[in-house]
DNA sequence: ATTAGTGCAAACACTTTGCACGGGT
DNA sequence: ACCCGTGCAAAGTGTTTGCACTAAT
């Protein structure tokens, strides 16, 4: 972890550290606000505005990417690969979903925009909420 | 438009008809904010609070859409329609896209979430941005 | 020594809430 | 007379900013 910060021009400082270990696998796609307070009880002297700025630069330099599904909140998750993601209309929770759209491709331009990506996003609700 | 409400269950109040107007075949996407700043000058005593109850029950009644494309404002849809959005990343404007995904059917079911439906958003760059 | 990074408090933007008043039905 | 709808002010939520201090290189 200490080379992935090194290799965007960032120093390891331990909160960087401690966001990057709490990310590392999670699947739960957390808020800034979320992962303060669970990193918080061991890391008292953590502040907000260095989660926000953290995660910013790691979804930045590409190492993490900011998921827009809810928008009440924004979201981080640790794979960086383009994926779909599914919101429980209910407990609001944010899952990954193992699909493949077929035949989904991208234009690359529509008419007179210039296309750079696309977000597809599933809604509905969850094994424990239907 | 005034039957239009009727059939809501809505009262036709000044506010209602004046907000349905201007919504008539816009495509710019307002939001709430910028609704009431095109109303306000023909229509003082309006209040922002009165925007967002008459843009809610008229999504609700399923007469407009709201957009999920642009997380930092609501934005709001005349055309209640399932269509195809674009964000441009420069201007933040929002544009109806006129593509047809073809062979992009929405599962109703994935894994052990129940699918209601999807959001596909495109961003880029505009004609006058890019 | 330099300068990136941190943490606090305040500011911010948008939205929601509580509530008294007013106007259709 | 009822009660839906309005508008104000205040509260709320998540995020951003300014700035002095701290610590990594």
């Amino acid at each position: 972890m200490n080379d992935m910060l090194k290799k965007l021009g960032l120093r390891a400082t331990p909160q960087r550290l401690a966001i990057l270990k709490l990310l590392q696998g999670n699947t739960a796609h957390p808020s800034a606000e979320e992962i303060y307070n669970k990193l918080k009880p061991d890391f008292p002297s953590l502040s907000l505005t260095t989660v926000y700025n953290t995660l910013e630069s790691l979804a930045e330099g590409g190492m993490i990417q900011e998921i827009r599904i809810d928008c009440s909140r924004r979201r981080f998750d640790p794979n960086p690969q383009p994926h779909y993601h599914f919101l429980c209309n209910k407990c609001r929770r944010v899952f990954d979903l193992d699909i493949n759209l077929i035949n989904f491709d991208i234009p690359k331009q529509v008419g007179d925009f210039w296309v750079e990506g696309c977000f597809v996003n599933f809604y509905g609700y969850c094994m424990d909420c239907k």
